[in-house]
RNA sequence: GGUCUUGUGGCCGAGUGGCUAGGCAGAGCUCUGCAAAAGCUUCCACAGCGGUUCGAAUCCGCUCGAGACCUCCA
């Protein structure tokens, strides 16, 4: 069998992995800032990673996943008024930041049960970590890369390139960055505009505040990331995921304040997912299609047709691989739902069937080499930079025989109970254990079940009797209930729950 | 403007130089009292123009289009 190969943003081709302490990885992803609800944006990250975790612990890692929550930094809630901030109002009328921060972060994870991701290990925050934080900017000053303005504290990326490559991950040129002709405000402070804010000097109307060495403050963006990952993972650990367009500067930066600190490179192999684009449009306020994990799932939004199940929006992610961009659509999506609906059918069929009576081994050479191959690969491609496309290519390759098998089309005897059971594990550990899917959950099933039973029975004498008035009638009627009846061949008749 | 990525059939998407990706939609057939589901078969591609090669969706160049980053935004 083959090895786990990744793709290596930082040196830009698929590596073998080789965990620094065999038997562990270390993985960290950046979380999400709470200052505003989660939207589609976040899912892609926090799906593709959530797969990359479940792997590695199917490979017989031990895995120690590390995401953080931002909580820190420039808080405003939207709508609200630029004086709310300032002290004129009683105390709770003013913006209180922990409040805020709680009602996103408590969103945020609500989003990420709703799309099955596992709870990392440690899910540090930044507001946790401010010690740690100003501990490690301290270093920095006095191993002289970094100086002090004003309250603040910047990051002196001028000499660190004079001893390390700064921009190797993201691929930029100082030179290039130093020359670039854009003149931004606020930049008067720096030595050079290339500089970044390891510590920020607080506004008196800035509502969250620290005391730190260089007075009342708040961490810089990045230096919350190294921080919480030399904590928890170590000085150099395994694995650092985002998505792109964390990579510069937010990334670049982390290795150079953790090189500095550190006296090595932080990360071994650094992912990075790609975008999620809304009709071929970049998903942003300007173009108006941000779309809320809320609306997501409700349909509440005038781009979307109807509601997506986090399930199908999850399949739909990964059928794409992560590191290419990802087209949202109605069309798309609503391929998805059918296309998860048909895989997870094909599952519940195949949990289904009994080979008690069948050949221990197959008799179809053929049939049974096919069907060894589709299962093997799955190991094959999600080694191979986790392609998690193909593996659900795959599984379509395999629902028709699982169906021709039910249906009669396929004797028992052609695959084997050997191989059905192969394939039973297959489905379970890799669409569900691996990928993470599920089933679309049915609501009360148990008293659902006994009703359906009494209508389907009194359908079946209707049927007997050519009543078929009747027996459309029943049928047609549940149909705008969202349950389908479906007459199988051997007499019996099952149903399912529409998703929408 | 700079750096990087990308352009596949009606839609979405795999694709490592030569061998059917796959899904959804469309067409036909089988099964069915009729449906649905399922099975089988099938139509529709590699942005454009050049080049390398016995052979290119895949490598190279140019043109056009799209995206990401270049910010004290995350």
């Amino acid at each position: 069998m083959s090895s786990l190969n990744i793709y290596n943003s930082l040196t830009r081709q698929k590596e073998l992995f080789e965990p620094l302490t065999p038997g562990h990885a270390g993985l960290y992803v950046c979380g999400p800032t709470v200052s505003g609800e989660s939207h589609l944006g976040h899912a892609r990250p926090y799906i593709t990673f959530d797969v990359v975790y479940r792997y590695l612990m199917f490979l017989g890692y031990k895995v120690r996943y590390v995401r953080n929550i931002t909580d820190a930094g420039h808080f405003e809630e939207e709508g609200r008024d630029a004086t709310d901030k300032i002290s004129e109002k009683s105390h709770l009328e003013k913006l209180e930041p922990m409040e805020l921060v709680q009602k996103y972060t408590n969103l945020y994870h609500w989003g990420m049960k709703e799309f099955n991701n596992l709870d990392p290990s440690i899910e540090p925050t930044a507001t946790g970590h401010i010690v740690e934080q100003i501990e490690m900017i301290k270093d920095i000053i006095a191993k002289g890369y970094a100086y002090e303005k004003n309250g603040s504290v910047y990051f002196d990326v001028k000499k660190y390139a004079e001893g390390h490559e700064y921009g190797k991950l993201s691929g930029r040129i100082l030179e290039d960055l130093l020359e670039s002709t854009r003149d931004l405000e606020g930049q008067d402070e720096k030595n050079n505009k290339v500089d970044f804010a390891l510590w920020k000097n607080a506004a008196p109307e800035h509502i969250m505040r620290w005391p730190s060495p260089w007075g009342i403050g708040f961490p810089g963006w990045h230096i919350e990331c190294s921080a919480m990952a030399c904590k928890y993972l170590g000085k150099q650990f395994d694995i650092h995921g985002g998505g792109m367009d964390l990579l510069f500067p937010h990334h670049e930066s982390e290795i150079a304040q953790s090189t500095i600190v550190n006296g090595e490179s932080p990360v071994r192999y650094w992912m990075h997912n790609n975008m999620i684009t809304i009709n071929g449009k970049k998903m942003g306020k300007s173009y108006n299609n941000v779309i809320k994990l809320t609306e997501l799932f409700s349909g509440n939004h005038p781009i979307l047709e109807q509601a997506y199940h986090p399930m199908v929006v999850r399949f739909y992610i990964l059928t794409t691989h992560y590191r290419s961009t990802l087209d949202f659509s109605n069309e798309a999506l609503q391929a998805s739902e059918k296309a998860l609906k048909r895989l997870m059918e094909a599952k519940s069929v195949l949990e289904q069937l009994n080979s008690d009576a069948w050949a221990v081994k197959g008799n179809n050479a053929d049939l049974v080499q096919k069907l060894n191959t589709l299962c093997d690969e799955c190991h094959d491609f999600m080694n191979d930079d986790f392609s998690t496309a193909k593996v659900l290519a795959n599984f379509f390759e395999l629902a028709p025989v699982v169906n021709s098998i039910k249906g009669g089309q396929i004797a028992g005897d052609e695959i084997g109970q050997a191989l059905l059971e192969k394939m039973k594990t297959t489905f379970e550990v890799f669409l569900i254990q691996i990928l993470g899917l599920k089933p679309i959950a049915e609501t009360d099933h148990g008293h659902l079940d006994e009703v359906m039973q009494v209508l389907i029975s009194i359908r079946q004498e209707a049927k007997l009797k050519k009543d078929f008035t009747t027996s459309d009638a029943i049928r047609n009627k549940l149909i705008q209930a969202g349950i389908q009846l479906k007459d199988e061949k051997d007499g019996t008749v099952s149903y399912t729950l529409q998703t929408s």
